[in-house]
DNA sequence: TATTTAGGAATGAACATTCATTCCTAATGG
DNA sequence: CCATTAGGAATGAATGTTCATTCCTAAATA
C-alpha cells in the first residue's frame, strides 16, 4: 500500500468512527478499522488533536468547493441565496457523515474558537457565505438585522433539519429542499 | 448543611462544571465544587449518568414552567408564537449556563434519543409547543410543510442566535429580539 | 452506644502516546 | 541475476495518565 493511500485510510476510518462516536473514538480502533498499527497513525499525524483538525480543514475545502461549483454568480441576490441553501442541504444530506462530523467539531471547544474568530472577521474563507448577507443589507434587500443575525435567521434551520434527516426522522426531497430553501429567503428580506 | 441542601450544591456544581467544560468534567471537581467529598455524591445520584439526565430533567421542568405561564391562550396563533419566541430567548439570555447544559445534552447520545422519542410522539412534553404548528397548519394559516419542518425553521435560528450571545459575539436585546421573533414568523407563516 | 452519613484514598478500566523491535524495499556487490 | 545489507516505515506491547466508582474509616446524629 502507498504511503498516501495509508493516510487515507486513516482519514477515511476516524472520519466514519467519530461522525459516529464523537471525538472519544479510540485512537486503537481507528487504526484497527484503517488496518493499520495505533503507532503508524503517528507517523502521519502528530497527535489526536492534529488529525481532528486536519480532518476537519479538507472537510472545509470540499465544501467550499461544492458551493463555489455552478454558483450563479450574475443572478439577482435572492436566487443566489437559495442556490446556497439548496447545495448545502444537498451536500449533507449526500454526505451524511461530514455532517456529523462538522457538528461534532462545531459542538467542542476546537469548533466554537473558529466560529469566534470567522465572527470576528480574523478569517477570510467565511466570507463566501457572509457576503451575501453584506450585500442584502446595504441594497436594504434585507431586513435591517446585524448580518451575525441575518446569518443564524437562515442557516440555523438547516442543521435541526439536517439532523433530523440524517437521523431518519424526516425525509428531504428535493420539492421540500426548495419549499425549505424559500421559507428561510422569507425569514431575511424585507 | 442539611441533605437537601447538598444534593443541591452537587446539582449546582454539576449545571456549572458541565455547561462550561461539558460532560466529561471529572466527579473528583464537581465534588470539590460543591464543597463534598467525591464518594458522597454517589449517596445522591446512583452514578454520573443518572446526575447528569436528572440535571436535564429538573432543567426542563423550570422551562417548561417559564413558557406556561403568561402565556396569551387566548390570543391569536401569531401573538402566541412570537410570545413563545421572546420567552424562550429571554430565559436562555437570562440563564446562560442552562441554555450550554441544553447543548451539551442534545448534542450528546441522551438528547439524541429523547429528541427522536419526542417527534416520533413518544412524549407527552414536547407538545407545549408543537400544539401552535398543529394548530397553524390545520388552519391553514402556516406554510404547507410537515410540523417537523416548521420547527426547525422557527426555532433552529434560536439556537444559533443564543450561542453567539453567550459566547459575546452578539447583544440581544429587547427591540432586537422582538425582531428575531418576528423574522421567525415570515419564515413560517403562510 | 448504634446507626446513618460523609469523606477521600484506593482501585481498576480506558485510553493516548511512546519506543524498541520487526519488516520491507531497493540499492549495492558479487 | 542472486545475495547481502542499509535505512526508512510499520508495529503493537508497554507506559503513564485520567477518570468513575468503590470501600473502609471517621464523624455526626439519634
Amino acid at each position: 500500500m502507498k504511503s498516501s493511500d495509508k493516510r487515507d485510510e486513516i482519514m477515511k476510518a476516524a472520519m466514519e468512527l467519530i461522525a459516529e462516536h464523537g471525538f472519544r473514538a479510540p485512537i486503537a480502533e481507528i487504526a484497527e478499522k484503517a488496518g493499520v498499527g495505533a503507532g503508524t497513525i503517528y507517523r502521519y499525524f502528530e497527535n489526536k488533536d492534529v488529525l481532528i483538525t486536519e480532518l476537519h480543514r479538507e472537510l472545509e475545502e470540499k465544501i467550499s468547493a461544492t458551493l463555489l461549483e455552478g454558483y450563479p454568480v450574475e443572478r439577482p441576490l435572492r436566487e443566489r441565496f437559495l442556490y446556497r441553501i439548496r447545495e448545502l442541504l444537498r451536500y449533507f444530506i449526500a454526505h451524511p457523515l461530514h455532517f456529523r462530523y462538522m457538528e461534532q467539531y462545531f459542538n467542542s471547544p476546537y469548533g466554537i474558537s473558529l466560529h469566534r474568530d470567522r465572527l470576528l472577521g480574523k478569517s477570510g474563507n467565511q466570507d463566501i457565505v457572509m457576503e451575501i448577507f453584506r450585500e442584502g443589507s446595504s441594497q436594504q434587500i434585507l431586513k435591517d438585522l446585524p448580518v451575525v443575525v441575518l446569518f443564524s435567521l437562515a442557516f440555523g434551520p438547516l442543521i435541526s433539519l439536517i439532523r433530523d434527516h440524517t437521523l431518519g426522522l424526516i425525509c428531504l426531497e428535493e420539492t421540500l429542499i426548495q419549499k425549505i430553501s424559500e421559507a428561510c429567503w422569507d425569514g431575511i428580506k424585507r
